[in-house]
DNA sequence: AGCTATTCATAAAC
DNA sequence: TGTTTATGAATAGCT
């Protein structure tokens, strides 16, 4: 519940003057949260475009990456789902993984109805190297 | 900066006389937070294993889903990297992306040194089916 | 390679 | 399935 909305039945609106109510009360409300203040430094959102800078690249890079795979094996064991996660860095190092195996995935994916005519075309490029 | 650690140069360390020695000095620090008491209902952190409930599992699955997708994709923009992701779902329906295209992005996983060797094998099970 | 305060994701309830 | 809300989790910025 937020504090703005604790208001009743206490007279007080602002959010200081209500939680001294509430201490003076000897409610045992106990309180959780952060103080600002105006011109304190706060994070800000950020824009998804490629970072510039290649050091802070490569760091996010690092920590959202385990983020991703993270977020993948627990959608996969919670719901049950099969799936395939490639991850190519911009300096061409190559993550994978895979609920099941890769390849298994892989083929499934091709095999599933409407990736079927475009396995011809695969076959081909893969012959090619 | 927590509560916690504000006291200084006050002299209160319970929160809430802090807060209010705080007010009653007509200090313009705002607070920010929800108020939390014993017996409250709260959120709990969840296990990661199979949801057991089918409805449930369906609806986290399509929540969870789209996370996924959107921290690749985001992945991908921030970092410049290549990503493919395959999903499917315990009922066999497949979702997927890829940051460039699905066949570039197998062909490549495909094509690096480490999974060479497994080429062959794989040619030879989309022969088979 | 850690910390911390913020933003973000999402479990629960509707 | 969509919305809301409050908590848990991820992570941007710093060091």
């Amino acid at each position: 519940m937020k504090i703005e909305n604790l208001a009743n039945p206490f007279i007080s609106h602002h959010p200081l003057q209500l939680i001294c109510e509430l201490n003076e009360l000897g409610c045992t409300i106990q309180l959780r949260g952060l103080i600002t203040y105006p011109g304190k430094m706060t994070r800000k959102k950020i824009q998804i475009k490629k970072i510039d800078n290649t050091t802070a690249r490569q760091v996010t890079f690092s920590k959202r990456r385990r983020g991703l795979f993270k977020k993948a094996y627990e959608l996969s064991t919670l719901c049950d789902a099969e799936i395939a996660l490639m991850v190519f860095s911009a300096t061409g190092k190559l993550f994978d993984y895979a609920s099941s195996s890769m390849q298994q995935v892989i083929e499934r994916h091709y095999l599933h109805p409407e990736n079927l005519r475009k396995m011809d075309q695969l076959s081909l490029e893969l012959q090619v190297h």
